[in-house]
DNA sequence: CCTACCGATCGGTAGG
DNA sequence: CCTACCGATCGGTAGG
């Protein structure tokens, strides 16, 4: 016979956990901290806003939750793609790829919120998470690029690898437009978007490494 | 003798209104929309809250004025660096500098609220200032370097003048750092400021124009 | 997990 | 330009 609703099996208590983190991701990353209230996470998981306070002590645990699945996930999947054994520009191909696709539309939402809405603690933490999980794998990508000699070092005019990581991201970032919005969810569509980032992280990569300047001669390509 | 209060002057009118404009500048820039009441703006100014609405109709609307100030000062002053005559990359050097020390710092910020917070006419408003009087004196600029052969044009592997005017953008706004914050405002600092963001500005420019790949040969500098 | 409720704060208005 | 006030909404708690 159906499980009354007061002695909920541990398992429901994880999933209806996992409910509410998914839909303030969603919720967050588009509209930011302030702008979503609790009440409409919690009716768009089918609760009352109360019950949000069984699972999180308050706005804040949930939003640090969030933040810290977003970073981890984007992270490892940015040392996946460091660790192929494939050359560095198609390496950094595939990560502007990736972040076109699939890193916060809207990070420096994500930033402002860090700032202005998190106690000092939660700031210095997400800062270390962003840093080591996220722009880490990024910034070895390019350090191995100036330690082999194929990028510029610090002598040499160039930007520390960490800079450099993070001029990819807002590169990638400033790129973003609306043929690759996760909200054309078409079923077949999805092929389109990722050969549409491909193409645009070709040209960002390029761009970043070759610059701008027309190249007469040799180096031309 | 000295006038009532009842019957103010023209001049202490607009006193009184260019001074909540700067506030709700100051704030508007630093927290976004949302976080900033009118209390607080009017508090600052020395008013009470509803005092506000004799000036402007709405929040809104006082937001829009903020805006709109913004976008053309920023753009008059992007608009006299392409008039110089003196080389591009001189120019774009110069240009970059600008948005390093006076564009405003966290402009995404502002995309949000145009988003998230303005109704239809006013957010086709914004993005009218923003286009024609912010990002076209820097995209007449790339333009001008791709007719002259300087920099690759599309059928190059270049990015079209809009795009590469939002590149420069980005990545100005990527690598401000706190030795470039305004807070600082020692007397004496204001030089240190400018002489710092012409070196990250350089930096920029030489990295957008020519890439991150370590020159070998005639081409290295 | 719910109902019922708290104090605080919001943007905006009435009326002078 | 002020005092006084409105309804709406916020994050969070009490008690079951």
């Amino acid at each position: 016979m159906a499980r009354r609703r007061k002695d909920l099996a541990p398992e429901d208590l994880l999933e209806t956990r996992k409910k509410i983190v998914a839909t303030a991701h969603r919720l967050f990353m588009e509209l930011g901290y302030r702008a979503v209230s609790t009440r409409v996470i919690a009716e768009a998981c089918g609760l009352t806003q109360p019950a949000l306070y069984h699972h999180f002590a308050d706005k804040q645990e949930l939003y640090l939750e969030v933040i810290r699945e977003i970073l981890a996930k984007n992270g490892q999947a940015l040392e996946r793609i460091r660790q192929r054994e494939e050359p560095l520009e198609q390496r950094l191909r595939r990560a502007a790829a990736y972040l076109l696709l699939h890193a916060p539309p809207n990070m420096n939402i994500m930033f402002h919120d860090m700032r202005h809405e998190l106690d000092e603690a939660s700031r210095a933490a997400v800062h270390e998470w962003f840093r080591q999980g996220f722009v880490g794998p990024l910034a070895s990508l390019f350090g191995e690029g100036q330690r082999e000699g194929r990028l510029r070092g610090l002598e040499e005019g160039g930007a520390d690898p960490f800079s450099s990581a993070f001029l990819l991201l807002s590169i990638s970032r400033s790129m973003l437009s609306t043929d690759l919005d996760k909200d054309k969810t078409g079923e077949g569509l999805d092929g389109q978007r990722e050969q549409a980032a491909l193409e645009r992280a070709a040209l960002i990569v390029d761009i970043l490494l070759h610059g701008m300047v027309r190249r007469t001669g040799e180096n031309a390509g």
